[in-house]
DNA sequence: CGCTATAGTGGTACTCAGTGTCAGGTTTGA
DNA sequence: TCAAACCTGACACTGAGTACCACTATAGCG
C-alpha cells in the first residue's frame, strides 16, 4: 500500500521543524539573524550542522516556513468563494481566513514581524514568497471566473491584491498590532477600489 | 576645492564597470548564470577577482546595474509633472522615459530580459530593485501632491502602478518586443483603473 | 616638473552558506 | 523477523562575499 497521506515520519518532521525552528527564533532575537551561523544553531539545539540543514533549505526559511500556508489559505478561500462580484472583492474576502490565522497568536505573529522587518535578508525573502503565491492565486481566479480577463489584467490584480495584504501588514506591524488588521486591509483595497476611488478622483 | 561632480576616476570607473559588465553578461549568457563563478569572470576580464568585485556589489549587480537609473527617472519624471489630475494618471505618465529608455535599444534589452527571467536569482534581485525604487516614489508623489493622502494610500498606488510596470515588462518579453510596450503598461493600469475598470464591474 | 595624497590593483587569507556523499544506526511495514 | 527506506553525523568541497595587505598609478597642486 502506499504511504498514508500523513505517516509517522511526516509527523515527527513537522515536529522536529517546529522545534529547531523555535530555539533557532529565539537565538536571532537575541543574537542578531545575520550573527547567527548553522553552526550556532546546531549547538543551540543539540543536531548536528547536517541535520540542521536538512530540515531547512536555507537560512531565511528558518523563520519563515511559519507564513508558507498562507498562500494555499488565499487559494482555498478562493475556491470555496461564491464569486457573486468581481476580482478585487473576491480577492479582499480571501484575505480573511489569513487574517484569522495572523491574529490568533498576535503576539507572536507580531514577534516574527520585528525580526523580519529589521533584518534585510528576511524581508526580501518574504517578498520572494509573498510573489511565489500568485500564480496559483491567478490561476483560480481564471478557473472560477465566471468571464475571465486576459492573464495580465488578473495578474495585476492579483499583484495589487498581495501589495495592499503587504502594506496593510506592515502598517499593522508598526502600530504593535493596536489597529485593526481586516481594516488596514480594507483601507488599501479601497485606495485602489473601482467605484470607491472613482468618487474622490 | 572639492572634486568635481564628474571626476576623472568616477569616469574611469564608470566605464571600467560597463566593460567588465559587457564581457560578464556574454559569459552569462553562454555558460549559464550561476555556473559562471567570479574566478571566471576575472579570467574573462583580465582583471583580479578582487577588483572584479570592487566594481559590483554582487554577481547580480553585474547584470542589473543597468536598470539602477529607472528609479530616478520615475522621480524626475514626477517632479516635472503639472500633477493636473490624480496620484494614478501621474504614475503612468512618470514611465514614459523609462518607455523611452527601454526601447532605445531594444534588441538588447531584450536579451538582458531573457537572462533575468531564466534565473531565478536574477529574477529576485530585479524585484529587489524595483521594491527599493518605491520610497523614493511615494515622498515625491506626496510632496507634489495638492493634498496627500494617508501614507499607505500612496505606497499601496505606487506598489501596484510599479506591478503593473512589471507585469507589462513580463509580457512585453514574452512577446519578444512585438507588442508596444506602452500599450502593454496602459492595458495593465487600467485593469486597476479607477473610472474605466468601474464601467465593466 | 616633481611631489604627495588618494585611489586603484592583485594577492592572500578568511568566514560561512549551501551541496554532496558516505557509513552506520533506526524505524517502518510486510 | 527481515529488508527497504529513512535519519543522522561526519567530512569534504565549492563559491560568494569580506577584510586586509603592500604595491602601483595618477590626479591635482605648488
Amino acid at each position: 500500500m502506499s504511504p498514508s497521506p500523513v505517516s509517522v515520519r511526516a509527523i515527527s518532521r513537522h515536529a522536529v521543524r517546529a522545534e529547531l525552528a523555535r530555539v533557532a527564533f529565539n537565538e536571532f532575537c537575541a543574537t542578531g539573524f545575520n550573527q547567527v551561523t548553522f553552526a550556532d544553531l546546531a549547538g543551540a539545539t543539540g543536531v548536528s550542522r547536517s541535520t540542521f540543514l536538512r530540515y531547512f533549505t536555507n537560512k531565511e526559511d528558518v523563520v519563515l516556513f511559519l507564513f508558507d500556508p498562507i498562500g494555499d489559505t488565499i487559494v482555498e478561500a478562493l475556491a470555496s468563494d461564491s464569486r457573486s462580484d468581481d476580482d478585487w472583492h473576491a480577492l479582499r474576502r480571501a484575505l480573511n481566513p489569513v487574517v484569522d490565522f495572523l491574529i490568533r497568536d498576535t503576539s507572536e505573529v507580531l514577534a516574527f514581524l520585528d525580526l523580519i522587518y529589521e533584518t534585510p535578508a528576511l524581508s526580501a525573502r518574504f517578498r520572494e514568497k509573498q510573489f511565489d503565491w500568485r500564480p496559483n492565486i491567478v490561476r483560480e481566479l481564471q478557473r472560477t471566473s465566471a468571464a475571465p480577463d486576459a492573464p495580465i489584467v488578473t495578474q495585476v490584480r492579483v499583484a495589487a491584491a498581495m501589495e495592499c495584504f503587504a502594506a496593510a501588514l506592515a502598517v499593522w506591524r508598526e502600530s504593535e498590532g493596536r489597529e485593526d488588521l481586516s481594516t488596514l486591509i480594507d483601507t488599501s483595497f479601497n485606495a485602489l477600489d473601482p467605484t470607491i476611488a472613482a468618487q474622490t478622483g
